[in-house]
DNA sequence: CCTTGACCTTCCAGTCACTGGAACCCTTAT
DNA sequence: ATAAGGGTTCCAGTGACTGGAAGGTCAAGG
């Protein structure tokens, strides 16, 4: 299989995935080309990973999971914890993004917003 | 001033303040011996960046509203523009992390995390 | 005067996960 | 023969720093 078609069928840009066989996650034989030629297999990998990175683990966090996939004598407990230290980064950051969400907020709320220069905005960035 | 006065009156490292005015966003005097000589002003301009900066604006937006900010002129409703747009921003960004974490949390209640392989959250990742 | 330690300086490289672009090769159809 | 549309490599850039090396400066103590 070529990379275009890999690519249409993982949803990966065809950059990502050589940027994926260039760190190592993958790699896919040689036609006499030197095209890359990727097996179903190859496939399955890219879109495991695909669905890791969209939910948000790293790719070393994916490197993890791709081992752990492969090892039949894996404990789920390794890939639960994994898990779960994911996601209490991803609730750290969404209350990060929440606190400054109602600050912001609530400049905005007391910013005119018309010609006038007076920012309450700004104000706050200003303060002493 | 210093720098590492100017670094504990802002709590910003002096290593990100020696790059903010490699990217212009300050340009201290410089003693005879090539020290930075920070004056009340700088002090002031780095403190109003950093807590920027903590609300999540990018450098750049950072720059425009330091411009807005020392333009006597502006109106109160282009700053109101850009914290708009970037309260938008933060809100697509939790509500993808909230996706992630939803989606996440469900898998990892699903998994029995002990020593078995058997695993609902590889499986997912893993699915045709 | 010398040394020590804590400053300061510059410059280069690395982070993370790609992404864009240039230059060039290969395949297929006309 | 040629043109379009694949494929390849390699280099550089993104954002916002951060770490580290190599070296200059300053103030205090012996």
């Amino acid at each position: 299989m070529n990379i275009s078609q890999v690519s249409d069928r993982t949803g990966l840009p065809p950059k990502t995935i050589r940027y994926y066989e260039e760190i190592g996650l993958i790699t896919p034989d040689r036609g006499a080309n030197g095209y890359r030629d990727f097996s179903d297999q190859h496939l399955h990998k890219l879109a495991f990973i695909g669905r890791a990175r969209a939910l948000g683990f790293s790719i070393e966090e994916c490197r993890i999971l791709l081992a752990l996939y492969e090892d039949d004598t894996r404990a789920s407990a390794d890939v639960k914890a994994i898990a779960r230290q994911h996601l209490e980064h991803i609730n750290e950051k969404i209350e990060q993004l929440q606190s400054m969400a109602d600050t912001l907020g609530h400049l905005i709320d007391c910013c005119a917003g018309d010609n006038r220069p007076d920012c309450p905005i700004l104000n706050d960035l200003a303060r002493h």
